[in-house]
This record gives C-alpha cells, structure tokens and sequence, in this order.
DNA sequence: CAAGATTGATCTGTCAATCTTC
DNA sequence: GAAGATTGACAGATCAATCTTG
C-alpha cells in the first residue's frame, strides 16, 4: 500500500497505549536495523557482483528451479513476494537485457509464461556462488546449526504473524 | 549502491562454491522474506494509519527523543540509517508539510539543524500508539522474554557482521 | 580544500485503470 | 464478468555533481 496517498491520521483509538520496555525497546531497535540493513547489503553485493537486484537474482533462481525453466508471470509473483505489476515491469527489463523471454501459455491465453534464457541462466550460475557466499558471510555462518534452526524458527512464526494481521 | 549502473558480472573468482545445506537453505529462504515482508507489513500499517513512511516515522522519533526536538541532518542520517542525501529530500517533504523546519546551525554554518515543530510532535504522539501496537503484536508478542533476548542477540550478530563485511 | 548538505537526472515501485482471454 | 497480466502517471531513492561554510 505505501505510496503516500496522503491519509489523514486515524484519530488514535485512544486504547491504553501498552508502551514497549527497555529489554523490548532495545531488541526491536536491533531487529529494525536489521531489516534496513540486510537487504542493503545484499542488493550491494548483487548489483556489484552480478548487476541484479535481489529480486531480479530471485525471479532467476526460482526460474532455474523449474525444469522447463518455465514459470507463470503470477507464480513467479508469489514465490518472489513480489506485486503482479511489479514483475510485470522488473521482467520487461530482464526481457529486454535478453535474460529471460515471455510467451502466452498455449493451453490458457489468459496466463504468461516467463522462460529462462541461455543467457539469464548463464548470467545465474555466474552469479550464485559469490551471492552465497556472501549470504554465509553474513548471515548463516554467524550462527551454530542450533542457533540458526531457532532463528529459522522465529522467522517463520514472524511470518505466520505477517499474514495473519495483514 | 544498488541503481542499476549494469555492471558486468565480475568472473567469478572460482572459489570452491560452498553450497547451502537443507537446512541452511531453508533457513535462508525465511529469513529472506521476514526481510521482505516485515518493512512492507510496517510500511503499510504506518501509511494507512498516520501517512507516514516508516523513514518519516524514525526521523520525527528521533528528533522526538531530542530534549530540544533539534538533530543535525548528518547525526539524523546516522541514526535512522539513511543516506544524507534521501535524508535531504525527505526532510524536505516534511517541511513542506509543515511537520519540521530547517535552519543553519548558528554557531557552525555548515551544519543544518532538522528542528520538529509543534505539528511533527502532535503526529507523531498521535500515530506512536497504533504503530508500536503492530510492532507488539507482529514481533514483540511473538516471543517470550527469553526468547526476544535470543532473538536481540542474533540480531546484533548480524549487524556486526553488516558492518565489518561492508 | 574538506565536511555537511542540497540538487537534478534517472530508475524503480506503487496504485489504479485498462486490456485480454476464457 | 473474473482472473491474469500490462500499462502509465507519479512518488520516492540513488548516484554523482554541486554548492556552502569554515
């Protein structure tokens, strides 16, 4: 929704404001920082190392998931987190750069498919092994194989937590 | 860095590409989209309720924790992580909706002091109490107090490694 | 000239509207 | 008409260049 389409600020139902406490305050400031400084780094590393985005690296990757290297513009939305429409312009541009090709589904008109290139692929296998290392660099290798299931495990109960209040 | 400047893909150093294992990979894919999705759910809560960005949102906090409600651009750029130059902008924006004003640091011409007027401070006491309402209850209530520690502390790790990697 | 800050051009994402196929 | 997909206008972020003050 963001794009500011000026509200005016609902006039706060007044509930009792359940302030956040020092431990609480403390964490959630560390969390945040996270957020705005991981995806930084990583869009660095990628744009540095391969000239993609992050997303751009990830529609590749779920492409090369995919036998066919074949996904439907709306499939690939969902398994990237991405907007229909924002795809649908990000995949113009790697259309554009040749990496991957789009064509109607022959069985449903309704439906596109986004197809791999060569070149996308190529483009992929170059790109990975220095995005995954950096990923370890950053993120896994700092933590022990217990650590790192518990942190798996609090990321799933966030993004439980995500979809259930909206 | 990212802005696609198109860099050639730098020709991977062929280095023996350390592969993620099951469990790493599945870790990986969702602490991906916590990254992803925790700013959206943020950004959209902070739009809808208060027409503010979460970045707008920082910089009225921070300056609101000023005993003068006065920062320095370069200081408030540290301290909500942005660029002095999406900072300068921003502010701007914020100026000419009348929520903080500008002014030369009188004893140091070089220094622009962001200053939160009476109209800042009102919105931001009005949206704190639904925002930090979604910050409970998408985050904080999530975890148990020992858990939130666990969870603090991991993330502290990885903005240590943030900083040293670049 | 160095540090702080701003500006302008450009690119990307959003939203809402539209187009297409079944 | 509904779902999938695209488009266009606009807001916001980035980078590089510039301006300003000491």
């Amino acid at each position: 929704m963001p794009s500011a389409t000026r509200k005016r600020p609902t006039k706060a139902a007044t509930k009792p404001p359940r302030w956040l406490s020092k431990e609480e305050e403390a964490a959630w400031r560390a969390i945040a920082q996270v957020i705005v400084k991981l995806p930084w780094a990583l869009e660095c590393q990628l744009q540095r190392d391969a000239g993609l985005s992050f997303l751009e690296y990830h529609v590749l990757a779920r492409l090369s998931e995919d036998p066919e290297h074949t996904l439907r513009m709306s499939e690939l939305a969902m398994l990237t987190d991405a907007s229909l429409s924002r795809l649908s312009h990000l995949v113009k541009r790697l259309e554009t750069r040749g990496l991957v090709r789009r064509e109607a589904d022959p069985a449903d008109g309704r439906f596109t498919n986004a197809i791999m290139t060569k070149a996308g692929y190529k483009l992929l296998v170059a790109s990975a092994p220095l995005h995954v290392a950096r990923v370890r660099s950053l993120v896994i290798d700092a933590f022990s194989a217990g650590e790192l299931r518990q942190l798996h495990d609090s990321s799933e109960r966030l993004l439980a937590r995500i979809e259930t209040v909206g």
